[in-house]
DNA sequence: GAGTGGTCTAGACCACCCG
DNA sequence: GGGTGGTCTAGACCACTCG
């Protein structure tokens, strides 16, 4: 432990915050542990108490550590990993294993929006929308279906983009658009006879179907996709919180 | 606006925080305008910045509000509902909408964990744990069968209880036990023939299958839980973020 | 340069929990 | 009573954005 360097412009909460992160992580603080009193963490860091909060908020937000009022800062037992579930996750679904998935677009085209996707992405109905239909696959093997659909105008050059080489969302990002937070909606469902082509199923086989809205921090929605995933091949986890 | 009643008690960032909370909700304070400044608010309300700078924060959170350095802190436009994806929500689904569901309770037992029950509730194998079945319907309809597993060490007494009557979550409350985050693995399966028949489905008919573990705040998995859910009849909703 | 949020201080008093 | 986290203050300086 011992005094931080305060001079490299980095914020003290964030040092303080990593550093018992990396405690955590290598086991020098263990699970259940008490880790020390901000008092002692303001004291041993050369910080005020306000600055050790800010950096412990953190770690309890991330799920790595719990407060109990007059007992003390402990460390969590089972550090459920909350990257599990973020963005960058769902956003390819299954890819993050080092799957190295391949995506054909099947459509990418511009058209008026119907009611059901000018509500999703709060446009007014008949606003122009891209709609971009893919089939992407993990060593030749189809394994989901999306029809995304974004406001024309918010990236209005979009089909001049390499869709089969460029994540939709890095297209976002290059565009000055962070994607925040998405809404998903899951069901089960069976597939029909276009989509039984497209993923090499029997017709009636189980489908987890998806429906997803994209947001920016703002709240301006600039995705809506419908997913069809085969339902032998595709899982979906998701950690929910209070 | 104006200062705020310092002698009651309650926080004064939490005052703050319902005050401005309310403002949106009452339109007040629209989507995409901006708020007053923090130094504006900290001398309408008469207090220091930090404080609230911890009201801000909450909202923040909450997706209410969004901050750029240097411009300003404004109102998000599309208020995605943080509470869809809650736990409460998932709690039961589908009960949130004031739907009246009834409880069938059709196996309550202790026995020892198999490999995979005890690893997730971080048991050794043939740890005793409680399995209870239950039936859940709407309106007399059948839509989900759940398989739910409880360490025995931490409620003993739990078959004592009506299960039927009351949820699971409240016994665990009831004992002291505040159910934290809970991760759930989600798929897209066939009815097999007994859940055909509990669920009045054809073999062979889409079913949403959910598996999860409930934590506590410190970690402690409490319950793990096999749902199948009737496709046609069920689907969840989920918010992830960043 | 003016205004805003981002970080930080060095204290203070209170509420809670435990032995 | 002693230790802990919960709340709060009244300042300070910095970094960012915009006109």
């Amino acid at each position: 432990m011992g005094p931080i360097n305060k001079t490299d412009g980095i914020p003290l909460y964030i040092k303080i915050r990593q550093q018992l992160h990396d405690e955590i992580e290598n086991k020098i603080l263990l699970p259940g542990q008490k880790i020390p009193s901000e008092d002692e963490l303001a004291s041993n860091y050369g910080v005020s108490r306000m600055t050790v909060r800010q950096a412990i908020a953190d770690l309890i937000d991330e799920g790595l550590l719990y407060r109990r009022h007059g007992v003390g800062t402990f460390v969590s037992h089972s550090h459920v990993v909350r990257d599990q579930s973020r963005l960058t996750n769902l956003f390819e679904g299954a890819e993050q294993e080092g799957v190295n998935i391949s995506v054909q677009v099947l459509i990418a085209d511009i058209l008026p929006a119907k009611i059901k996707v000018s509500h999703a992405l709060n446009l007014a109905e008949g606003d122009l929308v891209f709609h971009i239909k893919t089939l992407r696959s993990t060593d030749g093997m189809p394994i989901t279906v999306h029809d995304a659909y974004v406001p024309y105008k918010l990236i209005p050059q979009l089909l001049q983009e390499d869709l089969e080489a460029t994540p939709l969302w890095d297209i976002f990002e290059l565009n000055g658009y962070r994607v925040k937070r998405a809404v998903q909606r899951l069901e089960a469902r069976e597939a029909d006879e276009e989509l039984a082509g497209l993923l090499s199923v029997e017709e009636g086989s189980p489908i987890f179907y998806k429906e997803r809205t994209v947001y920016l921090d703002d709240g301006t929605p600039i995705e809506f996709t419908h997913c069809y995933n085969r339902g032998d091949r595709y899982t979906l986890t998701v950690v929910l919180y209070r």
